[in-house]
DNA sequence: ACGATCGATGAGCTAGGCTCATCGATGAGG
DNA sequence: CCTCATCGATGAGCCTAGCTCATCGATCGT
């Protein structure tokens, strides 16, 4: 089959509402002769009369009414669509953002993506990446950005805001030795078992949640590694391992088998930032950084 | 806003499919430069990148896969739409097609409508013509056909099919002095008043529905006329008005107001015939015809 | 380092898309 | 009945856009 006659099809549709070649002409902005020519080609095409013509007057025939009827509204949407997709693209935008949390969002972030998606016209996904894969998934295009752990030293992730600094966690189980504790110097790690994150993370990123030494160069254990926060603080629950935490993933998962302490003097503190792949930079995923700045600032100031 | 870019739609889906420059040329028939041209022409046309090409590998970008996502459902629609009329077109029919009947459809025609609608998988749709004007539907393209009383002498209706001749039956209210009568002849009807159709129908019509005189030369008196058999059943039975009938229409409508008493001695005999307009005679109409003919034969082989 | 593969690019050809001029058909008006 | 005006069809011819060919540079495997 060769090439779908869109010219003709136009042509038709606009002689389908003007049933006289001449106006159709002028507003297809062509001679009255085209017409004339892209009709018969259609009809050829088709095999079948759609317009009856003579010189005093101009009508559909029944097949090419029926023609009209069916072609009409698919031709209006490819059109529509071609004509929506420049629009997006205009904008810098996206139909549909996908985004990625390890663990969950937060109310900074949710607050933002509700002003994202009306300023936009964006329909938000959320998925949840693994604690210790933050960025394959946005590596692999599965989502168009994720908002992660820090640090990230990638050529090809761009980190397009950071949120403040916040304090560690140490979670324990209840029965650990520091579970009633106010506090936990960072020197004190040396004397816990940390659980590590498998997965697909570098290794600085690695090191950068769980670090391998004190400060005073104590070396720091870790015997046990999890996937996803929540196997972690399953184990913390029942054994004598601890896991580092930063605030934010605390607040959504208090469970009663399991203290928060926090720790203090640790210089390397956690931070959480909105990243995307430097090669997928857009206007839209900017504006996002953007909104979550303002939050952000927002939230230091009245919290 | 200029022409939809048919083509450079076309190669962006087939890339999508294959994501290789030559194997994409060789499925669109054209030459690998022709496919990377049609590429960055519908990129500009867009204005937005929407596929990741290095010389070692392609992939669609994050916006061009959206896009490929929602224009290729309707492209594909469109390319189906015109697909699909082409077939029928060659077929030579319509995808629905609209029968008009005076009164109701009877049993003989409904047969050849189920054969009709599942060989030419046509929709029919089935509506009822006024009894006075039995062909401006059709010339006004309202129905494609209709089964209606002959005789049709018009240039611009073809006759399709005849039904065989059918006699007459009269209609008098319960009270008339024919009411119990077993038969009637035709030189009576000159003492009756017989109801005259009103409406767009053509003189010669009108006179074989309702002869103005016997064959005798007596006058047959009409003082009365109606648009509809109900309209028409209605009067007859509340009056001294007689109404001329052939047999479908009186198997359709019994009431117990009237009665219907045999004409003999007609020679204009009542005959239903499946009409359309001349310059719209198509196969499907005339195969359509043929059905009604060979339902006809078997009735009347079997009754 | 070399060769193979692949997409981008520029030059150049040509078929298809378009216009112009004209014709014949049709209907209105005198 | 004749004339004029309107409208779509048609053929000749022009020109652009659609396409090919040849070539280049980038990238990856060996």
């Amino acid at each position: 089959m060769d090439q779908l006659p869109a010219r003709e099809i136009e042509c038709l549709l606009v002689l389908a509402g003007e049933l006289h070649f001449g106006r159709t002409a002028a507003r297809l902005g062509c001679s009255q002769s085209r017409v004339s020519q892209l009709v018969a080609a259609l009809e050829r095409r088709i095999g079948a009369k759609l317009v009856e013509r003579t010189s005093r007057r101009v009508e559909l025939t029944r097949f090419g009414a029926e023609f009209v009827g069916e072609v009409g509204p698919a031709y209006q949407r490819l059109v529509g669509v071609v004509g929506q997709a420049r629009e997006r693209a205009r904008r810098g935008g996206l139909a549909e953002v996908r985004i990625g949390f390890q663990g969950t969002a937060y109310e900074e972030v949710i607050e933002a993506l509700r002003r994202f998606k009306l300023h936009c016209q964006t329909s938000v996904v959320v998925t949840e990446v693994p604690y210790g894969s933050p960025f394959s998934a946005v590596l692999d295009g599965v989502v168009d950005c994720a908002v992660v752990e820090l640090p990230v030293r990638d050529e090809r992730l761009t980190v397009g805001f950071s949120f403040p600094p916040q304090d560690r966690l140490l979670a324990v189980g209840a029965e650990h030795p520091f579970a009633r504790r106010e506090r936990v110097d960072i020197e004190e790690l040396a004397s816990v078992d940390l659980i590590a994150s498998t997965g697909e993370a570098p290794g600085y990123w690695l090191a950068a949640q769980v670090p391998p030494a004190t400060p005073a160069g104590s070396e720091i254990r870790s015997t046990a590694g999890v996937a996803t926060l929540q196997e972690g603080l399953t184990l913390v629950a029942g054994s004598e391992h601890a896991l580092l935490l930063c605030r934010p993933f605390v607040e959504r998962s208090r469970r009663g088998d399991v203290r928060y302490v926090p720790v203090s003097g640790m210089e390397a503190s956690s931070q959480l930032g909105l990243v995307w792949r430097t090669d997928r930079t857009t206007a839209q995923l900017e504006y996002l950084a953007r909104l979550l700045a303002e939050e952000s600032a927002r939230a230091s100031s009245t919290g």
